[in-house]
DNA sequence: CGTGATCTTGAGGGAATTCAATGTCGGTGG
DNA sequence: CCACCGACATTGAATTCCCTCAAGATCACG
């Protein structure tokens, strides 16, 4: 099947890239089918029916929910291994929009449910997914409480960790999306990248790419 | 952690639940042990093993974490029929305390998980509850992005649907646990409640005691 | 009644936002 | 090729909102 030519990053082992969500490779993959994504395009919406669930093969996605006022929440950014879109109630409390062109494995939600019924193993699968999902966004709660200057070092520390390529990182977010996760404006995420640049603490070389100088001190800010 | 003697076996046949979780009741309440803890006394603690975990059948408990510096974040309250504690990990990520006087049902997390390799009922049941969880705190999250007028409003409105008793509302938890659950100060949350009163829109007979005046103002600010 | 804990209120300061202007980059067409 | 454009990002100035620190007020309880 198409799923196996997932790109390879730089995981020395060859396996999948995502630590943790390695033994939910092999099952799930081979149950779904290969599609791509634009830049910028909705992959679903809040209210819209749960029928699927998306793991990321190449590119990143997000989720996000738009108050009524127009201010945005995004509740999370999904790279290669990752898997969102998974809910037990019948509808997506988040949309998701794919950042940058993207392929995903989309799997129908009733057909794993029908397997879980069976299989006990894939049972604790969906189990994991959610629980590891629900680590993920309790952390996110501890990073909204923080001051702008912590959100920025630990949101740094946190898409090094993810998306491994050494000290330099290639954020795939605009500002504005960096801003909407970490609760703050644009500017100030600005500011307070700045700030750290010039503290040495890190590089920018353009916008987007980030080299962490100074990891000792980040993770001072990490609170 | 403190270890308390169980101080009934078993549960009363009949016991309702609170609403939404009625069908995890009959399962798992037959299979617990009944604790009592007193106000302030620590449930578990942020690092232990996960070995239980918990379904409140009277009183209130709250799940907290302590960061470095010492500000605190207040994961959920939980109050009659709710289930917290569950992990699919090893180790609490946060800890538990008692905020009033409670009564609590408490299973042995490898009992239900042995029990769910085999029915996949009960399997389905600990993935409703975890799921649960994830909606509760990816909704705790866009709390976290309002100002502080908003996280108020909304937190009342909040404690008036989960403790339903008319428009009166009689807070188990101190300012300072309300303050720490809506990322603010207490003396914010102090003084927004004060402006709430004074524009008609509650009543605070005594300092726990909220009487919800105008829904309709709270809810707009419920944005 | 005191005493301590909890809550409210006030004044001042600071961090993040808002509003506005400028700067940078990648693409497109002249 | 480079000039222009729009999208995105940075920087500045003023303001707003919340926090900090401090002083009272209220409540529960011995």
């Amino acid at each position: 099947m198409l799923i196996q030519t997932a790109v390879r990053r730089g995981s020395p082992q060859g396996r999948l890239p995502i630590e943790g969500q390695d033994d939910l490779g092999g099952p799930i993959d081979c149950m779904g089918a290969l599609i791509s994504h634009r830049r910028k395009e909705e992959i679903y919406g809040e209210g819209e029916p749960a029928d699927y669930l998306y793991k990321v093969v190449s590119g990143t996605a997000r989720t996000s929910k738009v108050l009524a006022d127009g201010r945005r929440q995004i509740g999370g950014f999904y790279v290669a291994g990752d898997v969102f879109g998974l809910e037990t109630g019948e509808e997506h409390s988040f949309s998701a929009e794919a950042i940058s062109d993207c392929k995903l494995i989309v799997i129908k939600r009733s057909a794993l449910v029908a397997l879980a019924a069976r299989n006990h193993d894939m049972a604790r699968q969906l189990w994991a997914i959610t629980s590891m999902e629900l680590r993920r966004v309790e952390e996110h709660i501890l990073l909204l409480i923080k001051s702008a200057r912590e959100r920025v070092a630990t949101f740094l520390l946190e898409m090094a960790e993810r998306i491994p390529t050494g000290n330099a990182v290639e954020l795939p977010m605009s500002r504005q999306d960096i801003a909407d996760y970490l609760g703050l404006t644009m500017e100030t995420v600005s500011r307070n990248l700045t700030i750290l640049e010039n503290a040495a603490t890190i590089e920018l070389p353009s916008s987007r790419r980030i080299v962490l100088r100074n990891r000792s001190a980040l993770n001072r800010l990490n609170a």
